[in-house]
DNA sequence: TGATTTTCCGCAACCGATTGTGCAATCAAT
DNA sequence: ATTGATTGCACAATCGGTTGCGGAAAATCA
């Protein structure tokens, strides 16, 4: 079974009679071939499975066909979903993807990043890590001719075209349904300060009660630092021992809406009539549990999909192409954490 | 900054007045080249920063340096697990991995199977579709002088290195955490009958049953067709709804637990102490409901680092180097969904 | 000193496909 | 019939390393 030797195009020419360049030419149906050749070498190609060595063509071509796709942990819904969307985007153009993990430490970006370059990738998607401060290390690329397009999380220092998803929206949309549903005070449990996420979701929130007329006290606004489940709990327990405890939590994630619901639980505080509940990313784990969590969709493979969109697009027409930003929308899912109310009109 | 021309090995040799294959042998230590040649060549290679062509280097050599990784799905722990140590394990040694998906569909498998025959991957791993039952187009494979490991979910069929988990001692190791734990009546929700992992786990169940001296009745082994949380609540419905109700329920699954859960928290039973819960696979929301889900760790992580390690001896060592089969330990984790009792002696 | 071995390096083919250039044969035009 | 344009293909260089072989210079030996 094993062929040895797999077809050339040298063993076409020499079994035809013809040139290696015009066996070359006919498979690619050059205007300077006969039509006759063409399917003659066409026919013969066929009928004996001529595959075009891809290590010769990319050397020949100094093209390796490999994007690099740097994220901060592949062991996650969010950042596996935006994986999925770059494969199969690079997949359908004939692009194989080179996957590498930062593991949130900028150590470990400068390493991969180091070695993407070394491995001469056509091109690199990248999602910054939380250390992430500066960017010499991916100006490099830029250096090298290399296109770059960043996804989610961003630097502005870093001039690519960019994909991110509307936190400011997502969070407005949520914020406004808790009011429409008949919510009034509605505490957010948001996310550190300097991560850009966090505050476009703290804008989204305080917009949405601004532009419905009401207001929130400092005392509703609780800053988590690892976004941990832990950390919902304690600051459910805060919020709800308030003089004027809120009767709607808008968690910056999922998990911390975890452990909020896990405190109002052990307190017997009823979700939705009591206390609504709202999270964000849309994790599996929020379909699960019960009352099922209602959260903002972050739309992972689609921020893949565009982002190799982008990325292919510099990679063909070059590096002058303009550098646009793309902003998909967060989308609320409405479960059962929130109650229902006529005062919905489905807008959302 | 962007420097046009990549050095090459002519550069070098011009600018030192050597030949190009003195200098390729000198970067190598190569023994017939003296020591001051050596020295020569690699300061002035390391001085401007000389990389050699990847492309040129893998077209002389016949070697991609890629080696494929094909597997059900990307958005799943488990498998992101399997990827994360693989990725690391290649990575390690020089070699780059392409992802493709078969979405547990056999045509996919085949599509994506014949991908990676054209772009000519050095090996590849793959873990079976779940409607995988003939694998000719594995075989493919073989005959292309491309070693392939299996990994988790295998054929018999197919000859090749594989890495699988122990499902057996797992299970076996669940079931006798409860009798030790003091449970009795330990009923099961196994996975369907035509499924290794489902088989071994339930006769791990059995196994331990007999050996404590125990038996089971058999209302109370109930078989999942689709492993949903649906299917865990319902057939928790049903078995605590039979005379005599188990006291424990050992799931072929964390999400068939998680349904268990939701239905023995709805009725007012108590876990652990009226009924105790254990799952398999230690997926991540099991740490965050509540109580916390006991489980056996599946090692995902270590499967992939095991498959790559086996396939990278094959493309070193040729094909025909042994083919082994390497069983991973499941390892039960006790969470609070199983009673302590003093009776257990640390023996997990 | 001449013969032989060893040391060190250059020459050139090669991997397989791509592509600019040149040239014969065919055809059209004057 | 002679010139000019067009068609259809072959030749050969090229991409950047790798590697077998051969040969000059230096070192060792007789």
């Amino acid at each position: 079974m094993s062929e040895k030797h797999q077809l050339t195009l040298k063993d076409i020419a020499r079994e035809l009679g013809l040139a290696v360049s015009t066996v070359s030419r006919a498979l690619k149906s050059h205007p300077d071939i006969s039509k006759e050749t063409i399917k003659l070498v066409k026919d013969y190609a066929e009928k004996h499975h001529y595959v075009p060595n891809l290590l010769a063509v990319n050397f020949r071509k100094s093209k390796t066909f490999n994007i690099g796709l740097i994220i901060p942990e592949l062991v996650h819904q969010f950042f596996s979903s935006i994986i999925s969307g770059v494969i199969k985007e690079a997949n359908q153009h004939g692009y194989n993807v080179m996957i590498c993990q930062s593991n949130e430490h900028v150590d470990d970006e400068k390493k991969v990043a180091q070695a993407l370059l070394n491995s001469r990738v056509d091109g690199v998607i990248i999602s910054l890590s939380n250390e992430t401060d500066e960017v010499s290390h991916l100006k490099e690329f830029i250096a090298a001719d290399i296109p770059v397009v960043q996804v989610d999380k961003i630097s502005d220092l870093f001039d690519t075209p960019k994909v991110i998803v509307n936190d400011f929206a997502g969070a407005y949309q949520a914020v406004s349904h808790f009011i429409k549903s008949g919510y009034r005070k509605i505490a957010h449990i948001r996310g550190r300060l300097n991560v850009q996420h966090s505050n476009e979701r703290f804008r989204g929130y305080a917009e949405a009660i601004k532009h419905e007329g009401l207001s929130y006290s400092e005392d509703y606004i609780k800053v988590c630092d690892q976004l941990t489940e832990e950390e919902g709990y304690e600051f459910a327990e805060q919020l709800m021992s308030l003089p004027g405890p809120p009767d709607a939590i808008f968690c910056v994630t999922d998990l911390v809406a975890l452990g909020v619901m896990k405190y109002l639980r052990e307190k017997n505080i009823q979700v939705p009539n009591q206390v609504g509940v709202i999270g964000f990313s849309n994790w599996k784990l929020g379909e699960i549990i019960s009352p099922t969590l209602s959260t903002v969709h972050q739309p992972g493979y689609e921020l893949g999909e565009k982002a190799t969109e982008l990325l292919l697009d510099k990679i063909v027409n070059g590096m002058d192409s303009p550098n646009q930003t793309v902003v998909l929308n967060a989308d609320l899912i409405v479960r059962e954490s929130v109650k229902n109310s006529p005062a919905v009109d489905g807008h959302y």
